[in-house]
DNA sequence: TGTTTCCCTACTATTATACTCGACTTTATT
DNA sequence: AATAAAGTCGAGTATAATAGTAGGGAAACA
């Protein structure tokens, strides 16, 4: 039960982008060298993200891409499941609940696993962009006092 | 983020031997009829569970299975751990909380994913098959209702 | 001895993951 | 107007995981 690359990489670039929210557009290019990515690759995820509306994007030279949505307003569920597709472990529960499997009626286990989604939504619904933003500036007071 | 149907299907078969725990042993053949799984796929599943000591064995004639635990001793949580090796949402963190990724230090998102990590843990080691078999008996008591 | 059951190894088709590569378009600056 | 710096788009690819199938062997019991 993994969340894949996809997922955690563009959370990663939305909390870069959540640190950077005054400093304009942010080229790909520096998102990728700061985080360790491979550009092409964030690419790739940047369009999964483009059909969701939480991001703006100036083309051409300067340009870049900034959040169009404020950091303490996007979770990770969220996000977790624009590139994911879904919060859900299984097949025969989506995220709206509808059930799609011939069995289900006779499924002992399905509510283990209902119940397991709703953890897992629950909590990631309830992290926010912001929160992790805040959460690193606490560690880093930490040091310091270190 | 899926559990796969190793997972699922040791669980429907420890399901089905905790209902039948008063029966002897139960043949591989009549757990995958009543569960509707390819028997030969539940054979290299049976493989994995014997590896840990929750089953007991008997071949030949009227051989098969049993539980060797208590239905009310043995969480979901810890099948999982034993068919997919581990509840972690990541490579980085493992059941034991090590953390195995060099940017760990300054990974701001890293703490999402281990309480993910301790969510999910905490809901699957709060049922057993007890908790299952009972709730199936409830469902039948209501349709008996109706 | 024969049947029933578990046990073990190998093989395979499909899908997902995690990328790379190349060409094209847009746009601020010179 | 030219250029260089961005984003955009489509294709390709290597590896691993998933979800099985297939076949024979060993143990137990009647």
């Amino acid at each position: 039960m993994r969340i894949s690359t996809k997922g955690r990489y563009a959370l990663r670039m939305l909390v870069d982008l959540a640190e950077h929210k005054n400093d304009g557009f942010i080229a790909l290019k520096d998102i990728a060298n700061r985080q360790n990515i491979s550009k092409k690759y964030l690419e790739q995820i940047v369009t999964v993200l483009n059909k969701s509306h939480i991001l703006q994007t100036n083309r051409g030279f300067q340009g870049g891409y900034k959040l169009a949505v404020s950091p303490d307003k996007c979770t990770v569920g969220e996000i977790i499941r624009i590139t994911e597709g879904t919060l859900s472990p299984l097949a025969c529960i989506d995220d709206e609940n509808e059930i799609n499997c011939e069995r289900s009626d006779e499924c002992a286990t399905l509510f283990v696993w209902q119940g397991l989604k709703d953890v897992v939504t629950n909590y990631l619904d309830g992290i926010t962009l912001q929160d992790i933003v805040d959460k690193k500036q606490e560690s880093y007071a930490n040091d310091y006092v270190i």
